[in-house]
DNA sequence: CTGAAAGCGCTTACAG
DNA sequence: CTGAAAGCGCTTACAG
């Protein structure tokens, strides 16, 4: 089967019937409908995507932009995979369709994503591991793509976000370790200008300054985002002065680095220096001791950001009027055995 | 800027002199062709995509499909992004882009790929996860879409695949803890209906036969391909009646949850129990006892893929005159820890 | 309810 | 070397 001339001719109509049938509009006559519907099922008929586009000024596509830069290859494990099925369910509501687009290590983000959105490959784009300041966020606000991201930005203004709570995670971090006695907390960052580094950074200097501690910058661990970094992290850790008592990590699996190096120097987790991670992680249930760190559902989350890219857009706005244009996404704390001691008075 | 008509007006120039232009034809007027180039640069104009393809007949994407079934969420991990690096190091040079498809978990992927083909959205596709009888390789060989399969199948007939040495791998997995004296081998393959599974249970048998050792069903462990697949396998085999002395595992990360399983039991991993994983993994390097298992570059899978998919496609054929079609990618043993222990005699 | 025709944005023979 | 025109496969006003 070609095209949808062939199955006009097939059924001996016009295409311009068979369109209409096929794309359900009601000046159709139900037999007719049933026999045009029938023969494209029959011959496996699917309009040709690009005809459709071309016509209709739109693709029904929405892009996920992706980095697979070697740092993000083992930082985003699954975290693509498992906003999929929350996004596919709210846009297959409207026939449209999730294409993931991984942007080349050697290209650079900004010129990859110009190109993408150019050509007019997808109606609407969902872009993430926003920078602190980002170009892609002006460069799509310009050309008018509608478009959400997974992380504020100082670019942002007035464009649609969504974000994980960093502030609130550093700062019921800071809370319960400084509530188990601790009062030398290192955190682990980020070494890359992510912009929730920042915000987790933030959030940890201000919750330190509520309980009275003072801000010390060598407790500021940058490291790279994954289980290496988390190893690193560990060996930093060991060499600080006075050595802290407690560790926030801004990636869940740094904490398998991390108990690594510690055991190597025969220090305990849980037991010797107090452990919180990020996102629970099914992975970083085996740990042990079990990381205390934060839940959030993938799936929700993905749902949530098709919404609020779905109410940007002129042709689905009205489905979701109540869509909030930026939103802070909570997290529950989850406690684990790895922060679960006790701090004596006299350490 | 909206299309090549705004772009040609604003140069005082036909559109077909636009196009020839920016598409590096050869009968243009070099002074002609710069200032297009510049104009095009200036405006941001690049072509409509499906303007294009429908001209064309081509999309210039190519397709990789991905499952993101609830067993392939965690399955899959970092797999896919592995390879695209590679995969778009070749097809760059074609100027051709890859896209990620991701089929949707509540949908069935025959019908998924189906339809993406039938639209048009791509000019080849690659698959994987290859089931042991695959409809998706019917569809693509009737529609003579090009494709390569990552992985063969019963349906494979004379279409092309790159595979995973399954079968040395367990040869020479069982071959070496043979030769550390073990006789009693188990091994955990997957519960699910993919092809690798049955060639690597294959491999096993046809491994313990040359070592005059008789194949025991009981000692084949059927759990899902994840950690927590790993830790059933570890309480599987704890329950086997004269238990095995060694495992292997089809996937590397099961191990996370074996140890965690035999630890719990109290059966130290690489002492009490000799375990050999399948991919080495970053993630896995941090287990202790060092994990024995099987390295390769997902890059150069990626490369050859790309390659093997480009040989079947005759616009790209002649850039790639020797490629195999069909193709067993090797894997080296890792020495670890995990296995390194002899057995005495006795035992 | 159906058909004939226009046109979406391109590329590419075909003239000149 | 350039322009005018056809046509890729659709959808959609517009007639009837």
């Amino acid at each position: 089967m070609k095209g949808i001339r062939q199955l006009a001719e097939h059924l001996d109509i016009s295409i311009g019937t068979v369109s209409r049938a096929l794309n359900g509009k009601p000046d159709v006559n139900e037999e007719t409908r049933k026999r045009v519907l029938a023969a494209a099922e029959e011959l496996g008929y699917v309009a040709n995507q690009s005809g459709r586009s071309l016509r209709q000024g739109t693709t029904n596509v929405i892009g996920l932009m992706i980095e697979s830069s070697k740092e993000t290859i083992e930082d985003s494990d699954n975290f693509f995979l498992g906003l999929t099925s929350g996004l596919q369910s709210v846009l297959a509501r409207h026939k449209l369709d999730l294409i993931m687009l991984p942007c080349p290590t050697d290209e650079d983000p900004y010129e990859y994503l110009k190109r993408m959105v150019a050509r007019r490959v997808v109606d609407a784009m969902i872009i993430s591991a926003t920078q602190r300041v980002d170009k892609r966020i002006d460069l799509l606000s310009k050309a008018k793509i509608p478009f959400v991201s997974l992380g504020r930005s100082q670019s942002s203004g007035n464009s649609p976000w969504i974000d994980l709570d960093f502030d609130g995670v550093a700062n019921s971090a800071v809370d319960r370790l400084v509530a188990h006695g601790h009062r030398r907390i290192a955190i682990a960052a980020p070494s890359s200008d992510i912009n929730l580094g920042y915000i987790f950074l933030d959030g940890y200097r201000s919750a330190l300054e509520r309980h009275g501690i003072a801000y010390d910058p060598s407790l500021v661990i940058r490291v790279k985002t994954s289980e290496q970094g988390g190893y690193q992290a560990g060996h930093e850790l060991l060499q600080i002065d006075n050595r802290p008592t407690a560790v926030i990590l801004i990636y869940e699996l740094m904490a398998i680095g991390l108990y690594r190096r510690l055991t190597e120097a025969g220090v305990i987790p849980g037991r010797d220096l107090a452990v919180i991670g990020f996102r629970e992680e099914p992975r970083a249930k085996f740990l042990q001791p079990a990381l205390t760190c934060f839940r959030m559902s993938l799936h929700d989350l993905g749902v949530e950001l098709a919404q609020t890219l779905l109410a940007t857009m002129p042709a689905y706005s009205h489905f979701y009027p109540d869509s909030e244009r930026n939103m802070i996404w909570p997290l529950k704390l989850i406690p684990g055995e790895s922060d679960s001691f006790h701090l004596l008075a006299a350490q």
